[in-house]
RNA sequence: GGCGGCGUAGCCAAGUGGCCAAGGCAGUGGUCUGCAAAACCAUUAUUCAUCGGUUCGACUCCGAUCGCCGCCUCCA
């Protein structure tokens, strides 16, 4: 089986064909560095992510490179705000973004590089293009002429002409074709600023990711990623600027993923419907979030809601509790006289798992698919748990071990369960029982009382006590070695 | 207006032309239980926006229509 992946640049999925065998190149466009992050960056994040694990996993050598953006206007505009320098603000959400990343238990790229590290590389691809009559410089600036590359729109599917009909591009006298877009930019008094053979500027947006994708990646590498928006103009440009200075394909394939939503409308700092990622991580736990965003395809919109955010807790508690009640038939006598409680397929499901799971993955990601099986999975280890007899067999209790492992190793690939089960169930039911105003004594002392009711048969005392902690959203499991209890999820 | 995408059960969501259209959440009936809860079992789309076409056969390919979303300006 191989990998196949959706290449925006064909509109197709193809199989993963790497230039270097079995070495994966990656590119992905990284954050501008002004702000803290929200769920649309965590997706974007979680979505490389996964797709990094899931090549390692698949024993690719991968090599992953994401930028930061830490200069453009909005940077220096956010810095006058807060009276700081564009450099302060944002080597400082640089490391915001950091502390959001390693809650979310993301793996940090090979190479990070920053556009304010690599003026010099751009500066000399603008001269190279400038020599070979792609680019000009005007007043200090210097523009890219998009009709000298005739391949101009095959990324994004749009020509020059249906564009300019479009006629929502700024006016600027400079530019000799209101489609030529700017690779450097001549500064303003008060602005950051570097020397260039063009005067005092800085670098215009796409030339960034053209320069550093050479310098680390290559001039041709396999994959481009980033968010949907970045399309056009940026990935388009980055492909005119990079194919016209190199004379070489840039990108072999492209990878976009969808956007976040809110009530179906895209997050987006304009619209001021954002949630941050440590908005998120206020309430949720870290794999909650994952278990979200993969419970979709990744090019596909994802809708955010609380009701949303419920589900995917209920589903991972769900498999966090099948792990659980495996990891405790430890404590069981065995005994080898015992009969099997598994059918073959019981055992033929078990045994497919991890090849479902590939298949599923090798299919342009799926990993709302992979979700699937994880549950068909869990069913089955679940009903044949409840089949076992108190004192079951030893290869039963070793399958089911086995099972869970790899059920845990190819959740890792997603980021799930990764905790230890029982903590992470106590743990939740401690954080929920932090925001109710009844204490875990108060509990214990209440079922001691129940308990006694019911050896004496008192039924109508022990249900009033089940009634009364139900209703401070605490619910009883009387079980074979006795009365456990939980918080409820409201 | 141009381009791209989406429309599958009450909700979310897979589905690479051909066995009963995955899975999750919610619901219903049952097993278990003093009664419950959890878990398990069973059940919930003669149908995949609509209408045509191609095919022995289409959710899957093609065309049209309707609806929603995104990009075309910074954006993950």
């Amino acid at each position: 089986m191989t990998i196949r992946t959706h290449n925006t640049l064909t509109g197709k999925k193809e199989p993963l064909q790497t230039i270097e065998p079995g070495h994966v190149k990656l590119y992905v466009c990284g954050i501008t560095s002004y702000d803290y992050c929200h769920i649309g960056h965590a997706r974007s994040s979680l979505a490389f992510d996964m797709i990094v694990k899931y090549l390692k996993y698949r024993d690719y050598k991968v090599t992953f490179v994401r930028n930061f953006t830490d200069i453009d206007d909005k940077i220096i505009t956010r810095a006058n705000e807060q009276n700081t320098t564009s450099e302060e603000l944002a080597n400082r959400f640089i490391q915001e973004f950091y502390t959001d990343m390693d809650k979310l238990g993301i793996d940090r790229p090979d190479i990070e590089p920053k556009a304010t590290e690599h003026i010099a590389e751009m500066v000399s691809m603008i001269e190279e293009l400038i020599s070979k009559g792609k680019a000009y410089e005007a007043g200090g600036d210097v523009y890219y002429i998009v009709d000298s590359f005739p391949e101009y729109g095959k990324l994004s599917k749009r020509n020059i002409e249906d564009m300019k009909a479009g006629a929502r591009i700024s006016v600027n006298e400079q530019k000799q074709h209101p489609m030529d877009f700017v690779l450097w930019k001549a500064s303003k008094p008060g602005e950051p600023k570097w020397q260039s053979p063009w005067g005092e500027g800085r670098p215009g947006w796409h030339i960034e990711c053209s320069a550093m994708s050479k310098k680390y990646l290559g001039e041709s590498f396999d994959i481009h990623g980033g968010g949907q928006d970045l399309i056009f103009p940026h990935h388009e440009n980055e492909i005119a600027q990079s194919e016209g200075a190199n004379c070489k394909p840039f990108a072999k394939s492209w990878i976009h993923h969808g956007f976040v939503t809110i009530k179906d409308e895209k997050m987006s700092k304009s619209l001021g419907n954002f949630l941050t990622i440590r908005d998120i991580l206020n309430n949720y736990h870290p794999e909650i979030l994952r278990f979200f965003i993969f419970s979709t395809h990744y090019r596909n919109p994802l809708d955010f809601s609380e009701a949303a955010m419920q589900d995917a807790t209920t589903g991972l508690v769900r498999l966090y509790e099948c792990v659980a009640a495996v990891d405790q038939l430890d404590s069981l006598q065995t005994d080898e006289s015992s009969p099997t409680v598994f059918t073959d397929k019981d055992l033929k499901k078990i045994e497919s798992l991890e090849e479902r799971f590939q298949q599923a993955m090798d299919n342009d990601f799926n990993t709302a698919q992979a979700q699937g099986i994880f549950f068909d999975t869990i069913k089955t280890i679940n009903k044949v748990r409840t089949k076992l007899s108190p004192t079951p067999l030893s290869k039963d209790i070793k399958t089911l071990k086995v099972s869970i492992a790899t059920l845990k190793k190819l959740a890792a690939i997603m980021g799930l369960l990764r905790e230890d089960a029982a903590t992470f169930l106590h743990n939740k039911q401690e954080a929920m029982l932090s925001g109710l105003d009844i204490s875990a004594e108060t509990i214990e002392a209440l079922i001691l009382e129940r308990n006694q009711c019911r050896i004496d048969k008192n039924w109508s005392r022990s249900d009033e006590i089940r009634d009364e902690l139900l209703a401070k959203n605490i619910e009883l499991k009387d079980g074979a070695d006795g009365t456990a209890w939980i918080v409820k999820a409201n």
